[in-house]
DNA sequence: GCAGCTATTATTCAAGCGTATAATAATGCG
DNA sequence: CGCATTATTATACGCTTGAATAATAGCTGC
């Protein structure tokens, strides 16, 4: 009766890895098909390991939450450029892949379904999303003051929410449903509605 | 041993209780947590009775998440009047109690996160999807023709895509942080943003 | 090249899961 | 009223779950 042989993984890889096995058993299985011994099996480990690296199953799940939120925020907030560009970029990013896509939607849902449930998973949300918005609202300021335009806070804060929302809207239809809309179409009515919103081209007429 | 005394539920009646127990469970302890025991003992009977009333638990869920669909829809296609109370009235009943609440976000991202696992979860969504969005572009089809602006298929789907995202995301915004909007502040803010897109006002400036 | 440390495997456990079955209480009908 | 029907309860079954434990294989420092 041989024991399988196997390698000590260097510091923290491991730990990675179970909290990607745990996304993609979320993202195929749903929350409840993403058990322990199927995130093993992913992760290519036993199920052991799991309570050698987190306290729990569900600390694990936490922090797997952590990692969407942040390879959702992340992307959006690496833009650089003058205003302008960053504006069209960040909303360009966030409706193609890799952060437009099912398995994405998925985790969200996934999490966001819990948030009523777990505390723990309700204050992640939240500070996510507040950075999230935060990220839009410092870039419509920069941009409106760019323009000329009134970018006083108040201003902003409306701005930014009803650009979130369209955003996030139109990135919930395309990852639910991508296959109902033409190549780029999202991102061109979402680049006209932003413009018709802020009452200001964002330089999308040369396409 | 006493057995525990019941009575019959009228026809059909039972089975609703079920559905709405599922669905009370699933908002209040996610799809895990609503277990076929869970939900008797919400329901009043015990676990057995699921299996007199549906083929499986699977079967009863399935049959939740249509009740849930036909809730977030149903309400939003009874809007009457002219074209652009019908339009106003759309976009307030989907920011607003009771389609506005963290009970339905739960519920529906608790089967969005299973869309992409059971198909037959995906069917249900997309004919839900697909008929709002019909509801919506034939209303403003109604509302351009009347304002006298081009009303033709193609602008009336581009409208309905961006409108429907932001009513959408302003809706799941609001679900799960109602607390940081004023009273009134995100219909306010859907209004607005409806009026920039449309470049027409939707008489709400009287207000 | 071996001694000690610990990351990993293997095995076990109680609890909870969805479902199946049999007994029984409530109802409707003659 | 008494009998047939069936909605409902009660109990049991096999399986999976997250977690605890003990054994051991792979590193690291000397």
């Amino acid at each position: 009766m041989n024991r399988r042989s196997f390698h000590r993984a260097p510091e923290g890889e491991r730990r990675q890895e179970l909290i990607e096995a745990t996304l993609d058993c979320i993202s195929e299985f749903g929350l409840k098909g993403a058990t322990v011994r199927q995130i093993a099996i992913r992760a290519g480990v036993t199920a052991g390991l799991v309570r050698h690296y987190f306290e729990s199953k569900d600390q694990m799940v936490a922090e797997a939450y952590r990692a969407v939120i942040a390879s959702l925020t992340e992307k959006a907030s690496q833009v650089e450029g003058d205003p302008e560009t960053r504006l069209r970029d960040f909303i360009a990013i966030n409706l193609t892949e890799p952060v437009a896509d099912s398995r994405s939607i998925s985790l969200w849902a996934a999490f966001i379904s819990q948030v009523r449930v777990d505390p723990v998973l309700s204050e992640i949300h939240r500070e996510g999303y507040l950075a999230f918005r935060k990220t839009l609202q410092d870039l419509l300021t920069d941009f409106l003051a760019a323009k000329g335009k009134p970018a006083d806070a108040e201003t902003c804060r409306a701005f930014a929410i009803a650009i979130n929302g369209l955003v996030d809207g139109l990135w919930v239809e395309g990852c639910l449903a991508g296959d109902l809309f033409r190549e780029g179409e999202l991102v061109a009515i979402a680049m006209s509605s932003v413009e018709a919103l802020l009452g200001t081209s964002i330089g999308t007429a040369k396409q």
